[in-house]
DNA sequence: AACGCGGGGTG
DNA sequence: CACCCAGCGTT
């Protein structure tokens, strides 16, 4: 069971919308079931001032359900050229023509067969009904996700469906309040747009103008700006590297400077090699010591925001550097005493540390 | 559950 | 340039 919602969402949103939302929008007058519907197709995933002279030209060309059903598709395709997703102009006339087919040429009042018709789901479906007849639905469009997502503080990509879910739960508990009158649903569901549309922005959002400032959960909490949550990236890369850990007869660690740019810039770390051929080329290269004898340790995953890091490391237990390589300004042996004071990346500070807590405990 | 559709606006 | 927008249908 969830607590009661506060009675006042939608009141509060009415009193806003009479005051502060959009009463001239072209499908507002008159607002026909016909008109209603084109828009809210027009205005799928299509913002209102693009939609609107298309919207003019639409009607103007088209005034009425029937003479869409009879006009050629084509005829119906040149007037939506431009406004993109094509299938929405198809899907339009087809629904008219099944319309004047199986409905007596007008629009159906039933949500079911509103959903069945091609191109109408169920936001879409909710939005005609409760414009052109004031039918208590409630839509749940990007702007209502991003108003309930703010208002309730729901985390989570609204695109996955448990989240959908919740949305869609909390935006009809708030439909059923007894106190939005049954005369006003037309104007609730403009009102929930109007204020997604102008107020509750994606980003830099009107709070201080909001009827529904007081009990934002995201207001409240500082969270504003992090809901709704944005759509997760395509997955990162990833990426994989072998790295090099050499201690010398004393147990001290050979460490490598990383270059002054890039990922973990100027840090000190295992030397680094792209696989693992590369790797025993460059102990071969550094290192005096039995090549053969390391030890394959368990990988360590790290994740970057642009990709993710596999690191494989291979221990070699008594080597020395080569003559001819001495220490210099960016390799050098460091005791486990001093890995605290120099700048380590942490997956590869927790790599070394783990294996010193590991030897304090079950070491001789 | 993930993807394609699309032109326009925005940071 | 990447991402988003009054979503829906298909795979």
């Amino acid at each position: 069971m969830t607590a009661p919602l506060p009675p006042s969402f939608a009141q509060r949103l009415l009193a806003w919308f009479d005051v502060s939302g959009r009463h001239d929008l072209p499908w507002q007058h008159p607002r026909t079931p016909y008109r209603v519907w084109l828009s809210e197709i027009m205005l799928q995933q299509t913002q209102v001032k693009t939609a609107a002279p298309y919207f003019e030209r639409f009607v103007q060309r088209l005034p009425t359900l029937r003479d869409l059903a009879l006009a050629p598709l084509d005829d119906v395709l040149a007037l939506w050229s431009g406004l993109g997703y094509y299938a929405r102009a198809r899907n339009l006339h087809a629904a008219a023509r099944r319309c004047l087919e199986q409905h007596g040429g007008e629009l159906p009042r039933d949500i079911d067969a509103l959903t069945a018709l091609p191109g109408i789901g169920r936001s879409t479906a909710a939005a005609i009904v409760s414009q052109a007849w004031n039918d208590r639905f409630a839509i749940l469009d990007g702007n209502v996700k991003r108003v309930l997502s703010r208002y309730h503080g729901v985390d989570g990509w609204p695109g996955l469906p448990a989240v959908e879910k919740r949305l869609w739960s909390l935006a009809d508990q708030h439909a059923a309040d007894p106190l939005l009158p049954d005369s006003r649903l037309a104007d609730y569901t403009q009102a929930q747009m109007d204020l997604g549309a102008t107020l509750c922005t994606r980003s830099d959002p009107a709070c201080v103008l909001c009827p529904l400032q007081d009990d934002c959960v995201a207001r409240r909490e500082g969270r504003v700006a992090e809901l709704p949550t944005p759509k997760p990236g395509k997955a990162p890369p990833q990426k994989y590297a072998h790295v090099v850990w050499a201690e010398d007869g004393e147990g001290r660690i050979l460490l490598q400077r990383r270059p002054p740019t890039g990922i973990w810039a100027s840090l000190w770390t295992l030397p680094q090699a792209e696989d693992e051929a590369l790797a025993m080329a460059w102990f071969e290269r550094h290192l005096a010591g039995n090549r053969a004898a390391r030890e394959v340790l368990p990988c360590i995953d790290h994740a970057f925001s642009h990709y993710k890091l596999q690191l494989q490391p291979l221990r070699w237990r008594d080597a020395s550097l080569r003559d001819r390589i001495g220490d210099n300004d960016d390799l050098r042996w460091v005791a486990r005493e001093e890995l605290g004071t120099l700048g380590i990346p942490a997956p590869i500070r927790k790599l070394l540390e783990a294996d010193q807590l590991l030897n304090r405990n079950t070491g001789p």
